[in-house]
DNA sequence: CCATTTCTTTAAGTTACTTATTTAAACGTC
DNA sequence: GACGTTTAAATAAGTAACTTAAAGAAATGG
């Protein structure tokens, strides 16, 4: 059955996607290094989702966790590293000072614009590659998939 | 344009999958407890990839870390962790004691089957929601995603 | 025999999370 | 207004899944 093949190539196939989609490439290293933000800064997935949030205005460290689907530590910890390296800045919301607001420093969204453009290659590339029908049932598979690994997804 | 829609779709897509697909089911600690595994053990998306190796026979850890596209320190512990959960064992190759082989433990051979069902039913459940073209063009676009993350994808 | 290479493991370190706890602010009830 | 409870973020402590460097043993070739 050819659909018993296809499952067993996305099972051994998806580790390997895990393992290289947190890695920069060379040419994303290098247009950090111009924009000034050191050149070790690790822009990995989960801070292109903060990122991504953020381009829509300025969120509090809860939305975040919540967008991006972790725990609330954890966002701190992402928000952490972004101010780290002069992207985002925090500051207290005036209506609610236990709120904490990210927002992206000033002339920073072109960074990371550019940062999300280079994240975004090899999927666009993927993406390009296909066409209009193989591109939607692509999306649809994984978003599928993505729930079918979900905590709704189990069954007694 | 529609496609910069599903670009940025499956940027955001990626780490909430990441984040998921090595998350064990309620059935599957079920399962693992009923054949005499530790209920604490985790079988992660790594270890999924060796067992499907091994299922071809036995394998040497340089070899399971080829396969699996690991470092040989990397295979070595995804081999430790199977070992103390019984299920695989190490022996020492004759014609080259250097090597380590690696083989399922007598007997086990149906449990690591069975978690690797478990572990395949949110891909089978995905793939099995979409027609045959669909199927297609799925893992066509997630292979040329997984490649264009790859060392070899980089263009100057 | 000895230098070099190969294979695996150990050592040390990093990253990206998690849960538990703490601190401060806000809310609701008396 | 006082006080108990809840909320938001950060801190603390811990885990899993890698990496590179180095160590130890075995094999190879001159």
């Amino acid at each position: 059955m050819d659909r018993e093949q296809l499952i067993d190539e996305v099972l051994m196939l998806l580790p390997a996607l895990m393992r290289l989609v947190g890695k920069p490439g060379p040419v994303e290293m290098g247009e950090i290094a111009r924009r000034g933000i050191p050149v070790d800064a690790h822009i990995s997935p989960g801070h292109v989702q903060i990122l991504i949030s953020l381009s829509r205005g300025p969120r509090s460290v809860g939305q975040l966790a919540e967008t991006v689907g972790v725990s609330p530590p954890a966002a701190t910890q992402l928000v952490d590293k972004l101010v780290e390296h002069g992207m985002v800045e925090r500051r207290h919301d005036h209506a609610d000072r236990r709120v904490v607001l990210v927002d992206y420093v000033p002339g920073m969204h072109e960074v990371a614009r550019r940062i999300m453009e280079d994240r975004r290659r090899p999927i666009e590339r993927a993406i390009n590659s296909l066409t209009d029908e193989e591109a939607r049932a692509f999306v649809k598979g994984l978003k599928l998939m993505t729930e079918g690994f979900g905590p709704t997804a189990s069954e007694s």
